[in-house]
DNA sequence: TTGGGTCAAGGAGTC
DNA sequence: GACTCCTTGACCCAA
């Protein structure tokens, strides 16, 4: 079974995870529970929403507690915001959804400046102890490696270095191959080290290959992922023809929904769709479930 | 009221 | 060296 979701927002409802402050906002603590209350309210409307159409799986905005691993967030968001975690953890236990999160691209474990790996790896812990709160182990945090640095072993060795003592955010860890930077092979490489699993990009994966057919690409990260407890995730998304390659079409091509079925065969799988189109995109391809 | 530029943070690539 | 892409919204300012 193929079984879809898409990140951050729902386009239909309307419905955001990802409401936002500036810095400089952060002393007003009353504006930053709105905001808190505003995005959490946000992904429970979402998540009814969801369990009334079918749709398993949804991504939460990394903003979800703006600045939460920021030194200056000013209050106990752990404590405040507990209670609220853990029933929205029940309500999509009890709906059959699976939630991730993906932190951004500022998050370089492997940076060889010291200062971003640390700042980094306060940013995942925050994603960690919110799925903690929300108490469902199905849970995944998707991160890309960052940048080689130029020298991708030792980049590499960083990486793991700072992230093997992290067992409360590898928990919920899966790797992700980039367009431009880590491959498929890279990543389920270094994922193997963590003992977490990887997750391949089909759309990025077209960009940054690595001599990989899709097919192969899958043999090698599907058997990271440990089922029934653990389904296969996977990103889909295609090419916007007005923008760079690497941007992301408002919905799916249908011909890459093909490649990736094809290349699947009879496997199981957690497709998370990365379109600009979010829940819209989704319609087009669920006809294509069988 | 609107549209543009910028905002916590990194890095790679194009032009 | 400036801009764009990975993402989305906040918020200030000028017109």
């Amino acid at each position: 079974m193929i079984r879809l979701g898409y990140p951050t927002q729902n386009l239909t409802i309307p419905a955001s995870t990802n409401r936002t402050l500036r810095l400089a906002s952060l002393g007003d603590p009353e504006k930053l529970r709105a905001v808190v209350w505003e995005n959490l309210l946000g992904l429970e409307t979402i998540l009814r929403w969801n369990a009334e159409h079918g749709i398993p799986l949804f991504r939460m905005g990394q903003s979800l507690i703006p600045f939460a691993s920021h030194p200056a967030f000013p209050y106990d968001w752990q404590a405040e915001h507990g209670d609220d975690l853990r029933e929205i953890g029940e309500l999509a236990r009890t709906s059959g959804i699976r939630l991730s999160m993906h932190p951004g691209q500022f998050i370089q474990p492997g940076s060889p400046k010291p200062c971003v790996p640390e700042r980094s790896l306060a940013e995942l812990r925050y994603a960690a102890r919110v799925f903690d709160l929300i108490g469902n182990l199905d849970s995944v945090i998707v991160l890309h490696m960052g940048g080689a640095h130029e020298d991708r072993e030792a980049t590499t060795a960083r990486f793991v270095e700072k992230l093997r003592p992290e067992s409360a955010v590898l928990r919920y860890l899966a790797l992700e191959n980039d367009e431009r930077v880590w491959t498929v092979p890279e990543i389920v490489k270094t994922a193997r080290s963590l003992g977490i699993p990887a997750i391949t990009d089909s759309f990025h994966h077209g960009l940054n290959p690595g001599g990989l057919t899709l097919e192969k690409a899958l043999d090698l990260s599907l058997p990271s992922w440990d089922p029934p407890d653990a389904r296969p995730k996977l990103h889909l998304s295609s090419q916007d023809p007005a923008k760079q390659p690497g941007a992301h079409a408002y919905l799916v091509d249908l011909q890459d929904w093909h490649s990736l079925l094809s290349a699947l065969g009879d496997h199981e799988a957690d497709v998370m769709v990365e379109a600009k189109g979010k829940e819209l995109a989704l319609a087009p391809l669920g006809a294509w479930i069988g």
